[in-house]
DNA sequence: ATTTCTGCAAACGATTTGCACAGGG
DNA sequence: CCCTGTGCAAATCGTTTGCAGAAAT
């Protein structure tokens, strides 16, 4: 975890008032070490094992601060569950690819998108501040070999 | 309502062994009457107007055959319910900006993301079936002037 | 006649919240 | 000390589901 993500959050819980403690330490310890993504749920068992008590109350406290504070992602799949992305502190403008075959989620940049993000508003009248860039597609691969060498998902 | 609509469903529930009944129909012609964004609730309500034996449940179960068949979308806004767009029928490829200042969402199309779409998923070796592009924007009017001419939101 | 659909109301499940105590400043 | 943060358990609320009767083919 990079050491500066912390004293963001820090810095950004001051501003607002709010305080250091160690349950938050402790799911802000979990959110940021991983780079996978996960739901609630799954950062209440990260964070338990950082700091066993941690209960599900205070991570659902702690997400929507995090989320303000810019360094974590809220993500829409069409999933049930909220999802959430830690990878935006270095990849501010990263987009998804979702494999339909395997449901694997690939993160990649792209300018282009980023340009014409920007293009796009402008002629509407519009200054962007952030855009979600989801694709879904077909594994080439699955398609020619009847598999997806991606599929260890869980 | 574009007469083939009704037809096109009801060509997709033939095919699943699904039956005609008045209360899908009456939610079809809900749904396909409005060219704006709605909930579950939404629709009920307008369905009502056609129907009123129209209750919650069938709505609900109605909904993912709609989206199955293609013809609505599912659209996940950061916003608590899921919201249904009936403009895919018409606008196949369409992308939505959603003003800050007054949340109005504003659809529009660009061959450019379209074909940006397919490039960027070739060089990852996927061939793409459907993308989400969504941009968070601010006004220009609203930092001129001070308002936004589409505030007449609800 | 057979099978799917429906409305109703109860169930569900992720998320939120009220409360009394714990802990930071 | 004061005020915020916490865990617990109960509440919330959009959505789903079991059931018995209604409707479609």
């Amino acid at each position: 975890m990079d050491s500066g993500v912390r004293q963001r959050i820090y810095d950004f819980l001051d501003t607002k008032g709010l305080r250091k403690t160690t349950q938050r330490d402790a799911i802000i310890e979990a959110a940021f070490t991983t780079t996978e993504h996960y739901t609630a749920d799954d950062l209440l068992v990260m964070a338990k094992k950082v700091d066993p008590s941690v209960s599900r109350a205070t991570v659902y406290r702690t997400l929507p601060l995090l989320v303000e504070s810019g360094l974590l992602r809220e993500m829409d799949f069409g999933r049930d569950h909220k999802f959430y992305d830690p990878n935006y502190v270095d990849h501010p403008n990263h987009n998804h690819l979702i494999c339909i075959d395997c449901t694997k989620i690939i993160e990649f940049e792209d300018v282009h998108i980023d340009t014409l993000e920007v293009c796009i508003s402008k002629r509407m009248g519009f200054t962007p501040t952030g855009k979600v860039v989801r694709i879904e597609a077909h594994c080439d691969e699955m398609q020619q070999t009847g598999k997806c060498r991606r599929q260890v998902d869980s």
